[in-house]
Parts: structure tokens; C-alpha cells; sequence
RNA sequence: GGAGAAGUCGCCUAGUGGCUGAGGGCGGCGGUUUGCUAAACCGCUAUAGGCUGUAAAGGCCUAUCGAGGGUUCGAAUCCCUCCUUCUCCGCCA
């Protein structure tokens, strides 16, 4: 959510800059009217309710010094005053419900930094790490290798759950693990990220507070219970949200935080896309990371939180690209955004592993996650970011391509063999 | 799932319709005293919105006693719905 005072004071440079992300214009055109029908009935209001507030004492103080006639009197004024206030509420809060839910729909302002365009062509490379392997051989794509060596079986997990979910056998599933472990600790250990075991479920406030709702809610699982709830669709939510309604002191800052989660997603809207494979699967696992920072501090914090993400495809020895996504490819509540990018033989480009932003204030304002500096200061909106580190199911699949053998078999990285009791290899099982 | 109890300004707590549009204690901040510390004493102690306005500030008004409705001239206080927490019973990883 942008500042509603920011929105009024620079109207025109807001109007230009979410024109640059594709938000349709007209929807702001009634703005600057809710605002000031707001406002004046707010005003209205408050005044109606200060004369209640005296008369009403009045009132009382007639009734204490035995003056009942008097105060008897007075009743029925006050009792139609109130009926003025009901109606002035019940236009108030019609104007109010208009103005959130437009507030609601607009998305982050980009940062000054973030290549204009319309779609990820006009995305910016950053940065590139790593020598594609050269193959002597023709490169199978994971499902090819995964099914070969007896660790992927999608069509039995068709038959369990339905499309788009798969299942990882032995030493696939062990590789997954082993992944997850090594994500964590490398964040926990060498990046100084606190590891959190949040809920995978959870309500549509905290959703509200990360920005999936209300627009996004086609992209959720929603559960059929009455309270309301949806399978996280990303860590980011329960972790963000952790401190929504606080005001935290300033010495706290910056938060530092990862979690391990599956992650859902309905994947409404993309049939027909990425549909071989463990590219876009409704459930996935995911270490995330996510940031609460001052505001001075967010972009140097962006920049560190990227470079722990890549550290993880640099100690696995993963080829990858970093993009500066452009302001028509940013998601919702984005004021920047680095989107890494794992090179896959099978398909000879770069495929986004993971995606890290920076909020800036727009989760912080609609979570209320504030801060102190000091005692007496006045609390101000925290920054928030986040970023994957790194997508489970990508990177398992990223080192199947990248690593393979041309008899089928898997080399598996030095840096994660501690992970797997020293395995070097996946290697179909002899006889079968 | 069944039965009870409770949610008040950071923490504890007073408070069953108008001198509570929220009192006290603790903690915190500032000050007095003091060789220093402690004690004692004095003052301050939330958030949001609106109006006004300054170099900063400040001033006035409104709202907020878990949330939302209702009764009333007036609600922390009475009524309804919901949420959360605790205790006991049952079931269970």
C-alpha cells in the first residue's frame, strides 16, 4: 500500500510511475474526489460527536443536581444529533471502503533505479557467474535423468494428487533434504539469517499484508473451513508477517530471518506452460529469506540478501545470471527486484531460481510492521524484503541437468556431499 | 468435541451506565538533591485520523479498554456475534 499523503502531495509523479508498470490509469482517477469527500465527512463527524460529547455531559449534570425536566428536554435534540451521526458514519465508511479497496489495488511505486519497460525484455543483466559445461554429449533434460536413475515418478504422484505434483524416491528424496539442510545452514551459518519453522497455513490478513490479497487470490490454495485460510504460497507471508501490528525498537533492527517451507500455488492461468517436469509444480519446497530493515538501510540490504542467494549457486557450482527486473515484470508490492537465474543445458538458457525484492514500505504499511529509533521518537513504516534461497525443486533439478554423466548417472557437488553422508553420485541401481 | 474462566494505555492492576473521554503500581525518560552511586521527591510516559500550524515544535478536536454490531442523551461498564488465551474432561501426532 503507498502512503495516502504521498499519493495526494505527488499525484502526478505517482499517476506517471504506475503507468510505467502497467496499472491502468483511470483507476485513479477517482482519487483525489474520495480523499476529499473523506476528509470533510471525517471532519463533519468528528465535530458532530465533540457537540454530543458536551451535551451528553450536560446532560448528566443536570440530572446530578435533580434539574430532570431540563435535562428531559434535551434528550431529544441529542437524540437526533446522533441519528445525524449514524448517517454521516454510514457515508463515511461507504467512501472509506471505496478508497481502501482502490489503495489496495495499486501496486509498489519502482524505485528510481529499476529499468523501464513494459515485460521482462527490457529486464537488465546484472551479472553472470559461471562457465555453461561444455557436453560431449547431448544433454538429457531432468525428467529424462530423474526417471532413468528411479528417483522421480510423476505419473504415480498424477494418480495420488494430479497434474503438476510429483514425487522424489530415495536418493531424489535425499537429495531434496540434503538440499533444504544445506540452504539453512549456509544462511544460518555464514550469512547470519535466523532459521524460523513458521505455519504453512495461514489467514487472509497476513496474505492482505504481503500483497497476495485481495487481487492475487486466484494464484492461492484457499481451504474449504470456515476461518478463512490458505496454504502459504511462499515463506515470505508467514514470515513477513510475524511482526505485523508491532512497533518494534529501533536497536532490533535489521531482522534477519529463513525459513524452510512448501510452498503452494494454483497455477491458475499457466496451463500449457512449463507443464514437463519439476519447473512449475503446485507444491514445491523453498528456504527463503526475508529482511525487516530501516528505510536508509534497504538497498544495501537488497544487494547483500541477492548476494546470499547466488552464494548458495556459487557453492554448488551452478552457472546463473542476475537480472534487474523492469517495471512492467515486477510483482506487486516490488520496488525492486533481482531475479537469479540457474542455466539449464537441456533447455540452453537461464531459468529464474530465485527472485529477491525490496518492499520498501508498501508490505510494512499494510501489515503495520513499524519501528522506534528512540523512545520519544514518532514510530516509522520498517522496509521488508525477501528473496528465495533457493527454490528446492529448480536447484534438485539444476544439478540433475548440470551435472549429469553421459551414461545417466549424477555427480553430485563437493560442497554437498557432507549433506549426503559423502555420496558422490547418483547412479541407477545395477540390474534394473 | 464437551464444560468453565478471562481478555483494560510496555508489564501488573483498579474499575458493574456520567467527578474514569481511563486511576494506581512497576519499568522507562527528564529533573531536584548528591563527592559518586543508591534512596527520596517532582514531572513526563500510547496509537491513528482530522483541523490549525512552525525553522523545529506546538495547539485544538475525534477515535481506540480483544474485534464488530446493538441499547442509551451518554458504554471499559448492559446485550448480541466473533476472535484469542487459560483450566478441566474426551480424543490424538
Amino acid at each position: 500500500m503507498l502512503d495516502i499523503n504521498f499519493v495526494r502531495e505527488n499525484f502526478d509523479h505517482v499517476r506517471r510511475k504506475l503507468g510505467g508498470r502497467g496499472f491502468p490509469m483511470e483507476a485513479l482517477d477517482r482519487f483525489t474526489e474520495l480523499d476529499e469527500r473523506r476528509r470533510s465527512l471525517v471532519r463533519e463527524r468528528d465535530d458532530l460527536n465533540a457537540t454530543r460529547n458536551r451535551e451528553s455531559q450536560e446532560i448528566g449534570n443536570l440530572m446530578k443536581e435533580g434539574r430532570k425536566d431540563e435535562a428531559e428536554s434535551r434528550r431529544a435534540a441529542v437524540r437526533e444529533l446522533g441519528e445525524r451521526i449514524s448517517e454521516t458514519e454510514a457515508l463515511l465508511s461507504a467512501i472509506e471502503a471505496e478508497l481502501n479497496a482502490l489503495m489496495a489495488s495499486v501496486p509498489n511505486i519502482p524505485h528510481e533505479s529499476v529499468p523501464a519497460g513494459a515485460d521482462e525484455s527490457a529486464n537488465e543483466e546484472v551479472k553472470r557467474w559461471g562457465e555453461p559445461r561444455a557436453f560431449d554429449f547431448e544433454p538429457r533434460d531432468h525428467v529424462d535423468l530423474g526417471v532413468g536413475l528411479g528417483i522421480l515418478d510423476q505419473e504415480r504422484a498424477t494418480k495420488i494428487a494430479g497434474s503438476r505434483f510429483s514425487i522424489l524416491a530415495g536418493a531424489g528424496a535425499r537429495l531434496e533434504r540434503a538440499l533444504i539442510n544445506f540452504c539453512l545452514d549456509l544462511h544460518t551459518k555464514r550469512h547470519g539469517y535466523r532459521e524460523m519453522s513458521p505455519p504453512f497455513i495461514v489467514n487472509a490478513n497476513s496474505l492482505f499484508g504481503t500483497g497476495q490479497l485481495p487481487k492475487f487470490e486466484e494464484d492461492l490454495f484457499k481451504l474449504t473451513d470456515e476461518r478463512n485460510l490458505y496454504l502459504v504460497p511462499t515463506a515470505e507471508v508467514p514470515l513477513t508477517n510475524i511482526y505485523a501490528g508491532e512497533i518494534l525498537d529501533g536497536s532490533l533492527l535489521p531482522i534477519h530471518m529463513t525459513a524452510y517451507t512448501p510452498c503452494f500455488r494454483s497455477e491458475a492461468g499457466s496451463y500449457g506452460k512449463d507443464t514437463r517436469g519439476l519447473i512449475r509444480q503446485h507444491q514445491f519446497d523453498k528456504v527463503e529469506l526475508v529482511k525487516i530493515t530501516k528505510p536508509e538501510d534497504s538497498y544495501d540490504e537488497l544487494e547483500a540478501l541477492t548476494r546470499n542467494a547466488e552464494a548458495v549457486l556459487e557453492a554448488l557450482g551452478l552457472p546463473y545470471r542476475t537480472v534487474a527486473l523492469s517495471t512492467g515484470d515486477m510483482g506487486f508490492s516490488a520496488a525492486k527486484t533481482y531475479d537469479i537465474e540457474v542455466w539449464l543445458p537441456s533447455q540452453k538458457t537461464y531459468r529464474e531460481i530465485s527472485s529477491c525484492s525490496n518492499c520498501e514500505a508498501f508490505q510494512a504499511r499494510r501489515a503495520q510492521i513499524r519501528f522506534k529509533r528512540e523512545g520519544r521518537s514518532k514510530p516509522e513504516f520498517a522496509h521488508t524484503l525477501n528473496g528465495s534461497g533457493l527454490a528446492i525443486g529448480r536447484t534438485w533439478l539444476a544439478i540433475l541437468e548440470n551435472y549429469q554423466q553421459e551414461d545417466g548417472s549424477v555427480v553430485i557437488p563437493d560442497a554437498l556431499r557432507p549433506c549426503l553422508d559423502g555420496l558422490d553420485r547418483l547412479a541407477a541401481p545395477s540390474g534394473r
